[in-house]
This record gives structure tokens, C-alpha cells and sequence, in this order.
DNA sequence: GGATCGATCGGCT
DNA sequence: GCCGATCGATCCG
């Protein structure tokens, strides 16, 4: 099995390819000596300076200016007070752009997202349970949450597999023509940028959020 | 099952 | 001072 972390040219290109190629990599998390990981299933695209959804159309501030530098560094934010979203960032520097990881099919360290996640009920149920796991990474905040990611991470390199955050392409592969795109979640004050067609997801996934 | 609403705080006006 | 790239509880039917 072929476990390639992707490397800065993955994340270099139109930040639309890499939404419909990440579908279907591995995001994997290191937390001391244990692997979370999760495959990813729906992405949303944040995409330049007229895209009044991204943070970056404001400007380049302390917080989006990670969105502006070079790709393949996480973006971590901190929405509604107290959810963190976990985003790639792509295209060219000083272009704005990145990736919004929406939600993940868990794969590895399922126990140890169970108990990173708040909800008393995850605590009761049965790993295998069919409930746990459609619920435990079915949102950017969930996610987020499972794999222990926050402020912190942002502005980091995810392009090395010494890191604590990273992608694996695990050669699954997603065809085009089981890939859904809809408006963004959201983001409905955004204007003409609100009916987007910028959300991707594997067609039928259990693991998508809402 | 779906609609609605409160929590909670950093970032920008 | 306003408001959000969300989540989970609650209410209704």
C-alpha cells in the first residue's frame, strides 16, 4: 500500500482541481504517539480576491495572511466563538486562496476522536456504531474538534510527513462522476458569491455534513 | 423529520 | 458594536 504525502505542487495549482482531488485522500493527525485519520468527502473552494465568502476579500490581515503565502500551509480559524475550521491553503503566493475541509470518513483513532469530541452520548456508544461514526467528523467544526486542531495550527506546513498534520494520497480513487457540487454552506451574506457551485462531496457519502 | 435558536468571542468596522 | 466558512438542544408536528 502506497501511503505518498501530497507535496507543495499538489496544493499549487486551481484551488478547484485540488477540491475535486482531495476527495478521497487521507487526512492524518499525529497526536503523541497515536494516528487519527480520516478520509476526506466534502471540501469547499475560497477562492481569490472578489470571492466575498473568503476572509482573504477583505484583505490581508494577521489572521488571512497565511492565505496569501505559499500552499500547502493549514489556515485554522476560530468561527461563531467557538468552533475552529481546518483549510488548505493553494494556488500561487500572493494569490488568496484554499480549501475548506468539510468532513471525513474516519479511518484510524476513532476511540481517541470519540473522546476528543464533547457530546456525552459518543462516550456510551459502541466504536462500530453506525450513529458514532457518521457523526463524529461530519462538520468543519467537528472535525476540527475529533482531531484536535486549532489556532495553533495555522500557518503550519503540511507538506512533510514529520509533521503533526498532513495528506496522504492512499490511491482511492474518486471519478468525476461520483462528485457532487453545490453552493457553499454558510455563506448566504456573501452576495453574487453566495450561489457558487463551490462545494464538493463524494455523491451518497454517509460521512458529509448536514 | 425539519425549523429555529442560543452559545460565545475574535476580528474587523 | 456587530456578526460569523457551526453545532447541538429544543420545539413543533
Amino acid at each position: 500500500m502506497t501511503k505518498k504525502v501530497l507535496p507543495r505542487s499538489f496544493y499549487t495549482r486551481d484551488t478547484h482541481i485540488v477540491c475535486r482531488e482531495l476527495l478521497g485522500k487521507v487526512l492524518i493527525r499525529k497526536i503523541d504517539n497515536h494516528i487519527v485519520s480520516g478520509r476526506i468527502v466534502e471540501v469547499e473552494a475560497y477562492v481569490g480576491f472578489d470571492d466575498l465568502a473568503s476572509h482573504a476579500s477583505k484583505g490581508r490581515t494577521s489572521r488571512t495572511d497565511v492565505m496569501f503565502g505559499p500552499a500547502g500551509h493549514a489556515y485554522v480559524y476560530l468561527v461563531y466563538g467557538m468552533h475552529h475550521c481546518l483549510n488548505i491553503v493553494t494556488e500561487k503566493e500572493t494569490y488568496p486562496a484554499a480549501v475548506l475541509i468539510r468532513a471525513l470518513e474516519p479511518i484510524e483513532g476513532v476511540k481517541i476522536m470519540t473522546n476528543n469530541r464533547t457530546l456525552s452520548f459518543f462516550q456510551s456508544l459502541p466504536s462500530t456504531h453506525h450513529k458514532l461514526l457518521t457523526n463524529l467528523t461530519s462538520g468543519p467544526g467537528k472535525l476540527c474538534q475529533a482531531l484536535a486542531v486549532d489556532k495553533s495550527f495555522s500557518g503550519k506546513d503540511i507538506t512533510r510527513h514529520d509533521s503533526e498534520l498532513f495528506i496522504v494520497d492512499d490511491d482511492v480513487r474518486i471519478s468525476t462522476s461520483s462528485i457532487t457540487t453545490t453552493p457553499r454552506i454558510g455563506v448566504a451574506y456573501a452576495g453574487a458569491s453566495a450561489t457558487l457551485p463551490w462545494r464538493y462531496f463524494i455523491t451518497n457519502s454517509p460521512f458529509v455534513s448536514r
